[in-house]
DNA sequence: TCGTAAATAT
DNA sequence: CATATTTACG
């Protein structure tokens, strides 16, 4: 009776959300000193004999202020497994990455092992999008699968997941620098849907990635396994 | 780890 | 059949 069903996972659900909670009273953007740079000014530092900074790049802050949302998140929402959804089959290893930012990544043990396969990631409009930015963002010099997978501090996101999207993406890119005009092709589903942008040097990758569920809104389980599409088996044999 | 090709699923 | 996503390989 019970056939397995192919289940495919959805990440993302959430757009633009700032918790604006969070930001009330506090200063703008405009007004905060960018995080990306050092606070003590050069001069400074040396009179004062100061060591040149570690890597605090922007990398770092993103990825400090990632945690620090992820973390605040769990902490706010009592029991919020904001997870992904793993389709059934048995996944379900939560596991918050606590990635040691000291300095140099040294060794790397972080295999991902988990026996169940994990059911087909689906690109939604919202994560490519979040894909395209932080790619954007990093320009092409420095958009490899990590490191926009640690931008984009989705949950569940793998780095192969990335790297796949990545590679079509570039061919996407690639193809329609070819044509300069003519728009994109229908075909080309999530892709043409999103504008470009253009990698300038600048960066601008705004706040990182909410894969939260919305306040009031079906089930737990809504943004995260849209668990619905089981397709039949087909094989064909033209 | 990254990039590309082939494989497989839908 | 075409497209999307995964898996294998260098």
């Amino acid at each position: 009776m019970g056939e397995e069903a192919p289940e495919e996972y959805e990440l993302g659900g959430g757009e633009d959300e700032r918790v604006m909670e969070w930001e009330a009273g506090l200063p703008g953007a405009d007004e905060l000193t960018p995080l990306s740079q050092p606070l003590v000014p050069a001069g400074l530092a040396a009179a004062f004999r100061i060591p040149p900074e570690p890597g605090r790049t922007l990398l770092d802050v993103h990825r400090a202020s990632a945690a620090t949302v992820s973390r605040l998140r769990r902490a706010s929402s009592s029991s919020s497994s904001s997870f992904p959804a793993f389709a059934s089959k048995g996944a379900g290893a939560g596991a918050d990455e606590a990635e040691s930012g000291g300095g140099a990544d040294g060794g790397n043990g972080n295999t991902n092992n988990n026996s169940s396969k994990r059911a087909r990631l689906v690109w939604t409009p919202q994560l490519h999008k979040r894909f395209v930015e932080v790619v954007a963002h990093l320009g092409m010099k420095n958009a490899v699968p990590k490191t926009i997978m640690q931008l984009m501090n989705v949950e569940g996101l793998t780095r192969e997941n990335v790297a796949s999207h990545l590679q079509k993406y570039r061919l996407y890119v690639k193809r329609m620098q070819g044509l300069s005009n003519e728009g994109p092709s229908p075909s080309d589903h999530i892709f043409a849907s999103t504008p470009v942008p253009h990698a300038s040097l600048h960066d601008q990758v705004p706040s990182p990635y909410h894969p939260h569920p919305h306040h009031h809104s079906y089930n737990n389980a809504a943004y995260a396994a849209t668990v619905s599409s089981y397709h039949h088996y087909h094989h064909a044999n033209h």
